[in-house]
DNA sequence: TAAGACTGAAACGCATCCGTAACGATTTTG
DNA sequence: CAAAATCGTTACGGATGCGTTTCAGTCTTA
């Protein structure tokens, strides 16, 4: 990008895919379950909770709340880490890809009426 | 902006400038609460409960209560409608206004570094 | 192999959010 | 001026999130 955003098309891009997720009938995560799940898909694994923990600053069981809410929605999977069982690894699913790729068209859409 | 944010670039800015609000102390406004609050001091006033409330698509009581919380944060304030006594007329504060800042400059930053 | 360390999950108590349905206060209407 | 409409709030019941503490399972090490 050239030119940094400026304050108020910060904020008029913010506010805009803010507003379409309100509008849109899809389950709004929390601030922290979305920053998780982007973590998870734009990092490279593996991801185990404690990991996922410390990169965002906040204890465990925060995670396995977020990873249990969005494993309902299939956004996320776990499996047994079978080198150490002791070990959670998070993976991705299909409709996890899915719900990002409808964040980044929305935020792409925004930022294109700036 | 001359080209739309691609989806890696999209889902970098939104990572993080969330990870930036779960990293930082702030109160952790809810969707809504960040929605109706750019609302608040993107457009132009008076805002009336009802009006915000048609605008987000929600119902009046979460207008009610997001300014319940909003307004204990001094983030806005509440003023009766003189001319018409049963209106409420949602304002701006100093508060408001340096959080929305803050908010600002976090996205510009992030927007920096694609 | 027994003691300790480590990992993720469960339990507990608290706070907050949501939608629906009611309710008082105020204004408009007939 | 009484009846209806409008506005914002409150009350209710349910769902969800959070932090701290505790726990069971697994590995490491002495």
């Amino acid at each position: 990008m050239a030119t940094p955003l400026a304050t108020a098309q910060a904020l008029k891009l913010w506010h805009d895919v803010n507003l379409a997720q309100v509008h849109g009938d899809e389950a709004d995560l929390s601030l922290r379950q979305v920053t998780i799940l982007l973590t998870i898909y734009m990092e490279a694994p593996p991801h185990t909770i404690r990991d996922l923990a410390k990169k965002l600053n906040v204890s465990k069981p925060v995670i396995t709340r977020a990873l249990d809410s969005m494993g309902k929605l299939e956004l996320v999977a776990r499996r047994r880490d079978e080198a150490d069982r002791r070990n959670v690894l998070v993976q991705r699913t299909v409709k996890g890809a899915l719900y990002l790729d409808r964040l980044a068209n929305l935020i792409g859409a925004s930022s294109k009426s700036l």
